[in-house]
DNA sequence: CAGTTCTATGCCGGCCCGAA
DNA sequence: TTCGGGCCGGCATAGAACTG
């Protein structure tokens, strides 16, 4: 007989029923009834071709076959229980293993180094990877395990994917410094009346200030649409165009520069990080380890100065 | 002999999975 | 998406053995 055709879950019941000593006292261990504990039992004559326990009165006794297999299957079911035991732990300290964030440029810049950090400290062998995702694509990497975890603002998605509110942002506009008509702050005339860059990474289409513009019946000129926020700094302290953009990322990525950071005209889109990640691994120690991680960082970074 | 205890069995509904 | 087959477990109950 082939293991394939062998229903492994039968071997506890036979364990259950040996131990037990009867069918129905097994069925009481296993939280089954009486007669789904001897069906199995019947399944698993079936299977092996011997009868495995015999009545004798109102007692139930094993053949010399059942005897022969008791201790076996005992053994066997031991080391399963070991190896899942040991499978459900998790420690920092030893294991090798490499977790992959979905995460934008906006967010990476602003969590990494603190993250790296920890995870360093606590666990030597832990890699990290953290790869852009199209926003389309969240549930279906996080479904698929290609991903353990991903950052981002809020996301409408179904209920298996689990989220957690990491932190709030806000829009800011970047201007230069010696910009001669920003000082200090920008009103919503002069906002609209100047030309924009637009940091995306799609060809088209516009950034989530376009939409919230837009709502409000509003429209900017965008002069420049380029794909990294750096340059768009680079150009903003060299022009007098302006960009807007998140204000923990602008503190990061303006430091080379002069540029001023002004508060956005209007009462801007909700820009609150999110955390996801899949009910699948919900209580996957690994998996609750990272998000511990990242809560945990994303709760101690200074929310001013970086 | 009636009541109790225990296992076996027929039948049914629910669930899963693969094929159409 | 639907349908059918296979599997599993529960309910009801038959049947056997034991007990007082």
């Amino acid at each position: 007989m082939h293991i394939s055709r062998l229903d492994l879950n039968l071997l506890v019941v036979l364990d259950a029923i040996f131990t037990e000593d009867g069918i129905t006292a097994a069925a009481a261990k296993l939280n089954l009834t009486q007669p789904a504990v001897s069906h199995a039992l019947g399944r698993l004559r079936d299977v092996l071709g011997d009868p495995l326990f015999e009545r004798q009165g109102r007692r139930l006794v094993p053949t010399p076959f059942a005897r022969g297999l008791i201790e076996p299957v005992r053994q066997s079911l031991r080391g399963i229980e070991i190896a899942l035991a040991e499978a459900e732990r998790f420690d920092p300290a030893t294991t090798r293993r490499r977790f992959t964030l979905g995460i934008r440029d906006v967010l990476e810049a602003r969590i990494l180094p603190a993250l790296m950090h920890r995870i360093s400290e606590v666990a030597p062998f832990v890699d990290l990877a953290a790869i852009h995702v199209d926003r389309r694509e969240v549930e279906g990497e996080l479904a698929a395990g290609r991903v353990d975890a991903a950052l981002d603002i809020w996301l409408s998605l179904p209920e298996h994917i689990r989220q957690r509110r990491l932190m709030a942002d806000r829009f800011v506009v970047v201007a230069r410094s010696g910009h001669p008509r920003v000082r200090g702050h920008i009103d919503l005339d002069t906002y609209l009346s100047l030309q924009h860059v637009l940091v995306s990474a799609r060809t088209t289409g516009p950034g989530l200030e376009d939409i919230e513009l837009a709502r409000l019946g509003h429209s900017r000129h965008v002069r420049l649409r380029c794909q990294h926020y750096f340059a768009g700094c680079r150009v903003v302290s060299q022009t007098d165009m302006i960009l807007t953009m998140t204000e923990h990322y602008a503190r990061i990525t303006n430091r080379p520069f002069a540029n001023q950071m002004l508060p956005f005209p209007i009462e801007g889109p909700g820009l609150d990080a999110y955390l996801y990640w899949h009910a699948n691994v919900e209580n996957d120690p690994a998996n609750r380890w990272l998000r511990g991680m990242i809560t945990e960082t994303m709760a101690a970074l200074p929310l001013r100065d970086i």
